[in-house]
RNA sequence: GUGGGUGUAGCUCAGUUGGUUAGAGCGCCGGACUGUGGCUCCGGAGGCCGCGGGUUCAAGUCCCGUUACCCACCCCA
């Protein structure tokens, strides 16, 4: 057979799952300090969910999703991202009705068929925040300080990154500053790219995210909807940086900043690290999406959110040096002098573990020297050393690895031994 | 979907103009130290040289195909 994991799919290791562990580790607690509780939802959903939430036009719903029948004939989708499925979940569940909100955080793998590179994985892991009920911009403003705390607690220094923010408008004003794209778009249809001319009939706002030069240059001039939001939005839009200014949190205004998925409304915000990530850039990002619960056919219901991927923020710690966690694998380690004593250092092993004490031991009959080294590679700072000699006067020897120095203990005192050893 | 690069020990890589027993470092196991680690020295195990064809007296080395991975385009986390 095959032994190969699946393309753009990889096995984390544990060098990289403590890596994944320490991540999660850190946004439970950090998100807890916030008001956010833990929420799983399935990793598959009706496809449209995502079709719907996501909107037809994305490029992740027109090619990425990983789409299948199941023997009940029901079309499921593997998540590409995870909002689509917690506003599902709040709404099946009542979770914001009687103007209750839900501040919840997940963590998983997400799917999207895509041509893998740096940074880049077709099962890839998110990490991500939503408040849902709650149109207040200081909710803005405390979900953006969130990831951002979230990234420097990880240890990526606030210098290597950037935040950029931009306000996509709402029901009022964007339909019309949409149509204005279109026009400008077909205006200047000769300058263009195909693929923006085609845009202009698709998702006109998504010609600003064009990497072609020509097509950057052009659109430099196109009407940006900062100037074009309605009272209420730029009302919001300011009271948001104007929030952000108050913490001391550093953000640019990016008006291309156009994310790719149709539920935003006003506050979008991405951000970006320029080391690491090969041609990506992005390590986290999100924004508001007030209609989306309406487009399940819920109620009126504001929210927003972050996601922030796993192996990018990764990439982004180990460029700032930060990409190696130490590990001890165990703190004692017992040893056995010959297989005469295997059963009694069994034993010691298990009363110490019992004892709450991270123990190892060899199994398969090692040299004394080889257990000895295996300790010291494991970290332990204490080995327990059971031998026929000692084990006649009813003790084992206990060495402290870093004093180096030996003394006999009675069987029954070793764990108490042990306690004041480590500290 | 398109383009470029690379596939040799667990890992990182050497392998001269094709020449017969395929190497190094790290890691692993053992020994020097007859019941003891981190240093040093010595020894050992471990290789369908990605896969399939072809050229040749001879292919890890050349040619064709294929596959996998990496990187880039597109787009996103």
């Amino acid at each position: 057979m095959n032994a190969r994991a699946p393309k753009g799919t990889a096995d984390m290791l544990p060098d990289v799952a403590r890596v994944w562990e320490h991540m999660q580790r850190t946004a439970q607690t950090l998100f807890a300090r916030y008001g956010y509780e833990p929420i799983y939802t399935p990793v598959f959903e009706h496809t449209e969910v995502f079709t719907r939430g996501i909107g037809e036009a994305t490029d992740i719903v027109s090619k990425e999703m990983y789409t299948f029948e199941d023997k009940g004939g029901r079309s499921l989708t593997l998540r590409p991202e995870g909002t689509a499925s917690i506003v599902r979940s709040a709404l099946e569940h009542n979770l914001t009705s009687n103007g209750q909100f839900a501040k919840v955080y997940y963590a998983g793998p997400m799917f999207r068929y895509e041509r893998p590179q740096k940074g880049r994985m077709r099962q890839f892991w998110q990490i991500g925040l939503e408040a849902i009920g709650m149109a207040e911009p200081s909710v803005d403003a405390e979900v953006i300080m969130v990831l951002m705390r979230y990234f420097e607690e990880l240890g990526i220094p606030r210098a290597n990154m950037r935040l950029l923010i931009n306000s996509m408008g709402d029901q009022a004003c964007r339909p019309a500053y949409r149509d204005k794209v279109a026009a400008f778009i077909r205006e200047h249809g000769e300058e263009l790219c195909e693929e923006c001319n085609r845009r202009a009939e698709t998702n006109p706002l998504r010609a600003f995210d064009c990497k072609n030069p020509a097509c950057a240059a052009v659109m430099a001039e196109a009407p940006l909807l900062r100037d074009e939001l309605c009272d209420a939005c730029a009302a919001h839009y300011a009271a948001v940086k104007e929030l952000l200014d108050d913490l001391g949190l550093a953000y640019e205004e990016d008006p291309s900043l156009v994310r790719g998925l149709d539920y935003y409304t006003r506050t979008v915000f991405e951000v970006q690290v320029d080391a690491g990530l090969g041609s990506q850039n992005a390590i986290g990002g999100g924004g508001r999406y007030d209609r989306l619960m309406e487009e399940y056919g819920g109620p009126a219901t504001p929210g927003l959110g972050f996601a922030l991927g796993f192996e990018r923020t990764f990439l982004a710690m180990q460029a700032a040096g930060v990409g190696v966690l130490g590990h001890a694998l165990a703190e004692v380690y017992v040893a056995r002098v010959d297989d005469s004593v295997g059963a009694v250092a069994f034993a010691v092993a298990q009363e110490l573990r019992d004892a709450g004490i991270a123990v190892e031991l060899d199994h398969q009959g090692r040299s004394l020297k080889s257990q000895f080294k295996q300790a010291d590679r494991l970290g332990a700072r204490a080995v327990v050393v059971v031998g026929p000699d000692e084990l006649a006067a009813g003790a084992v020897t206990l060495r402290n690895m870093v004093t180096k120095d030996e003394t006999h203990v009675p069987l029954g005192e070793i764990a108490g031994r042990i306690r004041t050893l480590l500290g």
